[in-house]
DNA sequence: TGAAATAAGGACATGTTAGTCTTTATTTTT
DNA sequence: AAAAATAAAGACTAACATGTCCTTATTTCA
C-alpha cells in the first residue's frame, strides 16, 4: 500500500507532532528509537518532508524536528504520502493498465474504485491532530 | 497494491477465461500479446497459477491454457492473489507494525481497518465469471 | 520416426526500493 | 575559539521485484 519510506514518514511525523504539542523539538536519534525505523533511512524521508513544509527542522544542539501545533489540524495524511509516494496510489490502475479511466476500464475498475475513494477520502480528511491524540492518551501505538 | 505478477496473473486468467467458454485454448504466446505482458516473466506466473489448480495446462502443439467453465464461478479473485501475493495485503499493517491488531493498534488502524476488509470482500466475492462477462461484452479491456 | 509446437524449469540480468556510511554545514555550549 | 550536537547531502551497498535467455520435457502432426 504505502512505501516503507512512506510508513516510517507518517510514524515519525506523528511522534514528532505528540513532542510539539509538549514544545519540545525531537531529534533524529530519538525520533528513530521511538519509532522503530532506521537511522539513515529515516534521516532522508525527514529531509522531505522537511523540504515539503510539513515539518520544521533546526540544526545544532538542542536542534531537531518541531510541528507548528497550531498547523496540526491543517496537516493532513495526504500530504505526507503525497511527498514520500506521489499519487499514484490512488490512480493507478488495479489491474496495471497503463490509465485508469471510465472510457477504457479494466475488468476489476468498477468495484475496484469505490474501494480506492474511500482510501483516498479518510487518507485526506484525517489530521495529524487526529492521529496524534489518540498516541498521547496511550490509545494507539507507533512501535512494538 | 498487488504486484505486476498479480497484475498480470489476473488478467491472464481473465483471458484465459473468456477463451474457454468458447471451447478454446490460449498459448502462452496468445495471452502475453492480447494482455499485453512479457511472455517469460508471465509464464513464470502461470506456472504458479497452473499449480495452484486455477488454470489447467497441456504441453505440446495445440497445447496452451484453458479453465474448466463450470468452474469460473466458484473461481474467486481472491484466489489467484493469493497464489502469487499471498494475504498480507488484507493483513499488514498499514504503518508498517509488525502485526496489525485491535490490542496494540496504530493511530491510522481504526480507519484503514474497514477499508482494508471493503477490498478482501471484492476481492473474495468476485468471481472470474463476473470479470469475464465484460470483457466478453466489450465493455472491459485487458490492455491499452 | 522426426520435426514442430508447446509448457516447465532454472540460471542469469536489470531496475527499484531499502538501507548504510562518510563528509559537510550549522548551531549551541563551554 | 574550540568542541559538541545536531541536520543535510551524496556516494555507496544490499535486498527484492521484475524480467530475459537457454535448455529440457511433452505432445501432436506429417
Ligand atoms: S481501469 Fe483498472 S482500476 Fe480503473
Ligand atoms: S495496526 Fe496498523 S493498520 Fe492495524
Amino acid at each position: 500500500m504505502f512505501s516503507k519510506a512512506c510508513e516510517y514518514a507518517i510514524r515519525a511525523t506523528i511522534f514528532i507532532a505528540a513532542r510539539s504539542v509538549e514544545g519540545k523539538r525531537t531529534s533524529l536519534k530519538e525520533i528513530s528509537r521511538e519509532v522503530d525505523s532506521p537511522v539513515a533511512f529515516t534521516a532522508k524521508t525527514l529531509q522531505k518532508l522537511s523540504k515539503s513544509g510539513i515539518i520544521l527542522s533546526t540544526k545544532g544542539a538542542h536542534g531537531g524536528f518541531n510541528i507548528d501545533p497550531t498547523q496540526m489540524s491543517a496537516i493532513k495524511v495526504s500530504q505526507i504520502v503525497m511527498a514520500i509516494d506521489g499519487d499514484m496510489v490512488y490512480k493507478r490502475c488495479s489491474l496495471g493498465l497503463d490509465s485508469c479511466s471510465e472510457d477504457h476500464p479494466c475488468p476489476f475498475h468498477a468495484r475496484f474504485k469505490p474501494v480506492r475513494q474511500d482510501l483516498q477520502n479518510i487518507v485526506e480528511n484525517t489530521s495529524l491532530l487526529d492521529l496524534t491524540s489518540g498516541l498521547v492518551s496511550g490509545s494507539t501505538f507507533l512501535k512494538v
